[in-house]
DNA sequence: CTATTTAATTAGTCTTATCAAAATTTAAAC
DNA sequence: GTTTAAATTTTGATAAGACTAATTAAATAG
C-alpha cells in the first residue's frame, strides 16, 4: 500500500534528481526532516516494492511505477497551489505549505474539478511546470537571475517556492514569473543586480537573484 | 500528540452521543470500522489524555477538552462539504467522503477563508448545523418524516448524509433540506408516504422517511 | 598508499494503531 | 438464581515510521 509517507518520499526523490543531481541519503534525509537511518530503511523498503532502484553507498533513482506515482503527487501539489491563490485568494507564500498537506488525498473527482476550473493550467503560482495526467512534464531549465548579464532583456519564469519569507520578499518586489526585466547592473563577486521592471529599478542580492529563474524574452 | 485518528475518534463519539444515546464499544467499532479490542484501547488512551471519561464495561463520554477537538473537527467536516457543494460544483452524495480526508489537514487560515467566502454559513448541505469557531453549535433534534401525520405541512430540516445512494436518491425526488412538503397519505404498518412537493406528488419508503427529518412550517 | 573524515548502513528500541483469540463481565432467559 | 448469550476487555502479535548509537564503506588529505 502507498502511504503518504511513501508518496512523500517518491516525490522528494524526484525534485532532487530532476532539480540537482543524484538522490543520496543525507540529501532526502535533510528533505523529509528525519534522520539519515530512516532513509536507509525506507530506501530499502522502497526498492523492494520496486519504486526505486538503490545502489548501496550511491543513492536512488526511481523506476518508472515511482516516477509516476511522483508525478501525480506533483501534479496534485502544483494544481491545488494556483487553485488555493486563483480561486481561494490564499497568498503565494502560503500555498506550498498548505499543498503539502492537500496532495496526498485529492481525489481523483476533485483533481479534474480544479484541473477544469482553472481551465488545464501549465504551470504553478511559482512558476513550476504542472504535470498532465499522463506523467508527462515540461523538464526545462532556465538560467538564475544571478548569472544574467548586464543589458539583458528577460522574462521571469520561475522563482523558489520552499521558503515562505523569501516569497513574500519577492512578491514585494513584483518578482513574478511572467514578468520581464531589463538587467541594468552586476556587480561583481556575487554583487547585488540591479533591475528595471516597469521603468522602475530594484536592486537585489545575490541569494535573491540565485532564486529567480529567467529565460529570454524571445523564447516566450 | 492529537493524531488524525484520535480526531476521528472524538467527532465519532460526539455524533452518536448527540443524536443517539451511549457511545459503547461496539457502535464505535462499527461506524470506525475496525475491532471492539482496537476501540477498548483507544478508550483507554483517550481517557489516560482527559479526552473522554471511561466507565468499564459501560460506555464513554467526552470531556470538555474532547468535545472541543471534537467541534472544531465537525467544523471543519460540515465547512468544507458545503464549500465543496457551492463553490466547487462536486455532488452532495460526495461532499461527506471527500470531507472525512480534509477535515484533518484544515489550517485554520483555510478554514477563515472558506467561512468567509460562504459567508459564514450555519448549515451544510445536508442541513446538519456548523458549529461555531468558539464551539457552540445548535441541537435542535427534528422529527422523522416517518413519524409524520397525514395532513401536515411540514420544512425538511436535514437528512442522513452517510449513505451516498440514498443521497442520491434523495435528490433525484427533490427531498432537499429547507423544501416544504405537505403528508397527503400515510399507509400503517411502517407503509409509504405520499407526499407533495410544489404540487407533485412522491411517494417514499419507510426507510427513506426516516432519513428525512422535518419540522413545523411555523417554526422557520 | 595509509590515515582521517565523511557518508551510509545496520542494529536495537519506541510509538501508534491495528487484529485475532482468549478471558471476563454484564445482561438476558428460563 | 443459575445458565446462556452478548458485550467488553485483555493478551500477544504485527506493521509502519521514526530515533540513536554503533559499525562499515567511501572519499579525501597528506
Amino acid at each position: 500500500m502507498i502511504t503518504n509517507i511513501v508518496e512523500d518520499y517518491l516525490a522528494t526523490i524526484y525534485r532532487v534528481t530532476s532539480e540537482n543531481q543524484k538522490s543520496t541519503t543525507t540529501i532526502i534525509a535533510d528533505k523529509m526532516r528525519v534522520s539519515r537511518g530512516t532513509v536507509t530503511s525506507m530506501f530499502k523498503k522502497l526498492a523492494k516494492s520496486e519504486l526505486i532502484t538503490h545502489v548501496l553507498y550511491k543513492g536512488v533513482s526511481l523506476t518508472a511505477t515511482g516516477e509516476k506515482i511522483a508525478l501525480e503527487i506533483i501534479r496534485h501539489h502544483r494544481l491545488i497551489e494556483l487553485y488555493l491563490q486563483n480561486s481561494m485568494g490564499i497568498p503565494w507564500d502560503k500555498v506550498h505549505e498548505e499543498a503539502d498537506k492537500l496532495e496526498h488525498i485529492l481525489s481523483e473527482e476533485i483533481e479534474d474539478r480544479i484541473d477544469e476550473l482553472l481551465n488545464n493550467p501549465t504551470n504553478d503560482p511559482h512558476g513550476a511546470p504542472i504535470p498532465t495526467k499522463d506523467g508527462h512534464v515540461s523538464n526545462d531549465i532556465f538560467r538564475r537571475l544571478s548569472q544574467a548579464k548586464k543589458g539583458e532583456k528577460l522574462l521571469i519564469k520561475r522563482v523558489d517556492e520552499e521558503d515562505s519569507e523569501k516569497l513574500v520578499y519577492l512578491a514585494d518586489k513584483g518578482l513574478y514569473p511572467n514578468t520581464a526585466l531589463k538587467v541594468t547592473n552586476v556587480e561583481p563577486f556575487n554583487g547585488p543586480i540591479t533591475i528595471e521592471i516597469d521603468n522602475s529599478e530594484i536592486i537585489v542580492g545575490n541569494k535573491i537573484a540565485d532564486s529567480v529563474f529567467v529565460d529570454e524574452m524571445s523564447t516566450v
